[in-house]
RNA sequence: GGAGAGAUGGCAGAGUGGUCGAAUGCGCCGGAUUCGAAAUCCGGUUUGGUGCUUGCACCAACGGGGGUUCGAAUCCCCCUCUCUCCGCCA
């Protein structure tokens, strides 16, 4: 949620940083609202606080066995414009804030402009994508060669864009899971949480899903929704919060699993793993006073990267363009990793600053000091990042360690985590 | 699933129709005292919003929503959540 304060001061400002975003920005509507609010609202308080005043007068008449008939007279006097008043306010305010629930974060001013996906920027690349003999297997040839990738069964117990694993490929997702879980938390100082993976509505407006994006998450009959990312709850943790101003930074690590309806992307990746309606993903969130946050951002993406090169795998790291933010992001990192099997890059991992787009939304604040005092509540900022897609990053382990007799050679970092072995071979 | 109790400030806890945004205690902040600290004493200490003369005024909020009333933390209705006991259960 923007800050309305700034859709006053400056509504033309904020309408061209979102026209960046390709968003166009009702201005005549907003300032029609406004001005209209202005005026109800001082009415409506005015009339309150008149019938306060008269209300406390009553009371003391009464007290002192005094007549009331003639304030009595008055306050009802007040009653019809009164109610007239507050009704349309209450109306006015709903409308400004159910349309200002819907207008995107602005885009940081180092963030490229562009339409989508093509005007995005390369910022670095890493490591050296390896060359095959022949012509490189795709994940699901891998696995099923192997035995133990099985996609019809998956849609038997459930439906399309699901999976089963077995045996050592299930090890290997796990193995990851937690190699990248003890890897944030032993090394790059992230406390690690467990979170409920089923979130009432108030949360899924928080961080930014409700009320626009009802169509990409599943819906249970109780009104609660699967998460589609570990960022909803644990970003959630500090919802009307104020947060003592030592405590920041907060970092966090969960790993969840996901839950997306994929609505609006029939079609889209209908082979392999790459897109789940159900896939596992280690998220990292921190809380941070606003002036850290793009330092955050960095430092967060580096430790994305840390998972990726300790896996040696190839990647390139990506600026998303004004048109390509995510609804809530000011400034977003892809990760890409290669994929031998598809001759590209392939995002597994989106690193976001969101500066107070999240923490306005939620009411999440800290403390701040002044001279030693305790100052006013000022809204934190929230960013995360995966850290990483595990199945993604199976899938990249899988295509990046083909063997030429079908065999997949278990990267060193995730031995530990196999029993020690080294390579997974047909039986 | 059955029966009962409850939800008030950072915490504990009072308040059952009127000067109550809310007693009291604890905590926290500042000051006094002290060589320093403890103890003690004094003062302060919720959040959101609006207006303008930017320092003041006003409005709203006692789990959430609605109602009664000139006036609601207090009365009525609905919802949510928490706790206790029983049942079931990983």
């Amino acid at each position: 949620m923007l800050d309305i304060q700034l859709l006053r001061k400056d509504l033309a400002a904020v309408a061209l940083r979102l026209a960046s975003r390709g968003v166009t920005l009702d201005t005549t509507r907003i300032e029609q609202l406004e001005a209209s609010r202005r005026e109800i609202q001082v009415r409506t308080q005015d009339f309150q606080a008149r019938r306060n005043q008269l209300s406390k007068q009553i009371g003391q008449a009464r007290g002192k066995g005094l007549d009331t008939e003639v304030l009595m007279t008055e306050v009802t006097g007040l009653g019809d414009g009164l109610k007239a008043a507050e009704e349309r306010l209450a109306g006015i305010q709903e409308e400004l804030s159910a349309l200002l629930m819907t207008i995107p974060n602005l885009p940081h001013e180092s963030v490229p402009a562009g339409k989508g996906e093509q005007d995005n920027q390369e910022v670095r690349r890493h490591g050296v994508p390896r060359s095959f003999p022949l012509p490189a297997l795709d994940h699901v040839e891998i696995g099923e060669n192997l035995d133990l990738l099985d996609f019809p069964t998956a849609v038997k117990i459930s439906t399309s864009r699901f999976v089963l694993m077995r045996g050592p490929l299930a090890r290997l997702h796990r193995a990851l899971t937690q190699f990248m879980l003890d890897t944030h938390s032993q090394e790059h100082g992230y406390e690690e949480v467990y979170v409920p993976y089923l979130v009432n509505a108030d949360s899924m407006r928080g961080t930014g899903q409700l009320p626009k994006f009802e169509e990409d998450l599943f819906r249970l009959s109780n009104g609660m929704y699967l998460i589609p990312t570990a960022e909803v709850p644990v970003t959630n943790i500090v919802r009307d919060e104020i947060i003592p101003a030592d405590n920041l930074p907060i970092r966090l690590v969960a790993h969840t699993p996901c839950f997306r309806s994929e609505a609006g992307s029939y079609g889209r990746d209908t082979r392999g793993m790459i897109r789940q309606h159900q896939f596992d993903k280690v998220e990292m969130v921190q809380f941070v006073r606003p002036e850290d946050s793009y330092d955050a951002l960095e430092e967060l993406t580096g430790h994305a990267e840390d998972i990726l090169q300790r896996l040696d795998l190839p990647y390139r790291v990506v600026t998303l363009c004004s048109g390509d933010l995510g609804f809530s992001a000011a400034k977003t990192y892809d990760l890409e990793v290669w994929l031998p099997g598809q001759s590209t890059y392939r995002e597994i991992s989106s690193c976001s600053n969101f500066e107070a787009f999240q923490a306005r939304r939620m009411q999440a604040r800290y403390r701040t000091e002044k001279e030693g005092k305790p100052g006013r509540p000022e809204l934190i900022h929230t960013v995360n990042g995966s850290g990483l897609a595990v199945g993604r990053s199976l899938v990249a382990v899988l295509e990046n360690y083909q063997n030429a007799d079908g065999s997949v050679t278990i990267p060193e970092v995730l031995r530990s985590y196999m029993n020690g072995a080294s390579i997974i071979a047909r039986e």
